[in-house]
DNA sequence: AATGAATGAGCCTTCATTCAT
DNA sequence: AATGAATGAAGGCTCATTCAT
């Protein structure tokens, strides 16, 4: 289907990839303009139809391969062999962060995507969504030392509560932030604050 | 400005509304279709602009009536008296669950708002949003015993974490149920798993 | 075909030629609204339609009305003893001045109308048009004593040549005040340059 | 800007520009359509605002293509040697209606473009216009042999007699041919009448 | 007589998509 | 492979006119 595309040559390919990423992420679906997109990438307005049919297709391209590609490589960075949970927890931020930076708009466009609730997927691209999260799921949780929890509380419970206070950290900082640029945020004031929040669940949650 | 709405019988209003908050709550403001919304509501293309004025108009009566009436009701039943945290979140958890219930698309409105930055309300819309911020915040800490927690870790931090918590343990029931009409779920199953990770915040975070 | 509006109180008449006139004055006829007629004349928007059938009727009706009504009390107030020609053309351009001043907007109206080609006058407009061009023909030009003119060039041309200067000197003038409140307008040094024309006039034109 | 328009093929051009000329001529800028103009010069929808951008673009376009192309075709054919004030008037009536036959809806959009008093013009086109009412006085004025006149009246003055004289036999001329098609109009019994006046104002006004 | 809510055509403009070149 | 001109539906909004009350 995507064939053509993908026999582009890397450099338009890229280009094209940074126009469309954009454009989606800071504009939703519907909004994109696909117009905007083949300027910012300077290609002619047919060309676009020509290697992806429609606005749909490219935008499930786009999804396609910023599920399989930046997360992949994304959950591949992460140590499996660390077997303390919220050690774990904290690499996975930490990769997450320096992805975010590297890739802003790849990022910024997964945003947009999982609070924008497109219901019709396609099949395979359900089924790739649906492998990401368990395997995000086993990355998170496999291999984990259970031993250093406390013993009279459920442990699963206990990993979904580190989680949702990692999540809710996350946006918190993500709210402060809002509007400012990225590029420029000296995180490291949020990491020490992040840490103070992790000793206490270490010193709560565990034994 | 919107009298000629307020003057409508309810019956229609209550078309209308239900109408245009669902179709911002799905599309966000700028995506939103007014044609959609009058098609939907049964009036004629005109009369939306006779009630409104304007799109933005329109939105912005929609977010006064869901911040006020909707909230302020929402926030009216919280007892303040239950000097416990956990007990006081558990509280508002399960009016806001209520509330969700009875309005779901209110809710879904009021959750599109939020994570719309739209920078320019109006003034009074502007004061009205940060007071009930504030009756919110109030609403949550005031009048809180701290006594209750144990005295190794910072307590305003721990309200952090309890927050959060509940934050994620909602979304992670939002989303299992995505899709589902809410009105015909059972919540009862999820009342109980929720006290299960309360008891472990009790048993981890007080004295 | 109008008789409703002309059954009603003087006043209420008044303030609905006074809305009208001045609407299609400034706007013209397709672009006036009569939304703002019938809400600077404080009447309901179905009585515009009562009284007068069509936006187009009423159109019609100031056309008639301000012929009739102002350009017959216009031509009546000039005194066709006056035998000289250029006295005579002083005396109707100090009357349409007066008749301006008073008013302005049923002025603005005509003048208006007479930019606008709109071919398709019903039949008996385009009679009282032709009957009052000619009535104005013989106010200007009756009972003038042509022997006060040089013999040796054709009278009735002389008359027309002083007419369009007249007539451009008039032009000449609203084109110097456009855009100006010409209720603040001192007309008294363009009265002295005009009579500088016509001095002109007299010295070339008359024996 | 409208780059796209002019590498259309000439006949396209041609007949977007009769539709719009006419268009906005006989309406003004407000009231004129583009959705009459598309479907008059038979071009789809969306195109105008493709080789445009917007309505007003359009009208701005149609200025300056008015007095650039027409205006000053028009005023290089006047001959300034010509010394003689009448005679130079004469060559630029001339020249005028020549234009008004071959582009009858230039001309009329020039006309309704002088009476609209938009106040907002684009600066270059704010200076075109500026500098073609120089033009246009240079070549009425300049290298005039004033010694023809009379010297007992003011000769500027004369001047402006002269010239509204001639523009009231211009509106005299298009009053009484409106409706026709200018292009099968005999204009010779025109000239004929126009020369006799101009033989009275040189009897009278000249030495 | 009187109101003003209701309608639907029309306004300018944007957009995804197609197609001749 | 590639361009960009062409299309027409849809966007928010205004308007003359009608009609239930």
């Amino acid at each position: 289907m995507t064939e053509k595309f993908q026999n582009l040559d890397e450099n338009k390919q890229q280009r094209i990839l940074d126009a469309a990423f954009q454009e989606f992420a800071e504009n939703g679906y519907e909004r994109a303009s696909t117009n905007r997109i083949v300027k910012s990438a300077g290609i002619g307005k047919g060309m676009l139809f020509y290697y992806f049919q429609s606005k749909k297709e490219l935008y499930h391209y786009l999804i396609e391969r910023s599920l399989n590609t930046t997360i992949v490589e994304y959950l591949g960075l992460i140590d499996t062999n660390e077997r303390d949970f919220i050690e774990r927890m904290k690499q996975i931020l930490s990769v997450k962060m320096k992805s975010m930076a590297e890739n802003p708009n790849v990022f910024h466009f997964l945003g947009m995507f999982f609070l924008e609730n497109e219901p019709e997927l396609p099949s395979h691209l359900r089924r790739l969504y649906d492998q990401l999260l368990e395997e995000g799921y086993s990355i998170m949780y496999h291999n984990i030392d259970k031993s250093l929890f406390r013993d009279d509380v459920n442990v699963d419970k206990l990993f979904n509560l580190i989680k949702w206070v990692m999540d809710g950290y996350q946006n918190e900082v993500v709210n402060r932030l809002k509007g400012q640029n990225l590029a420029s945020v000296d995180f490291d004031p949020y990491w020490d604050e992040f840490f103070e929040y992790l000793d206490i669940l270490k010193k709560t949650f565990y034994r």
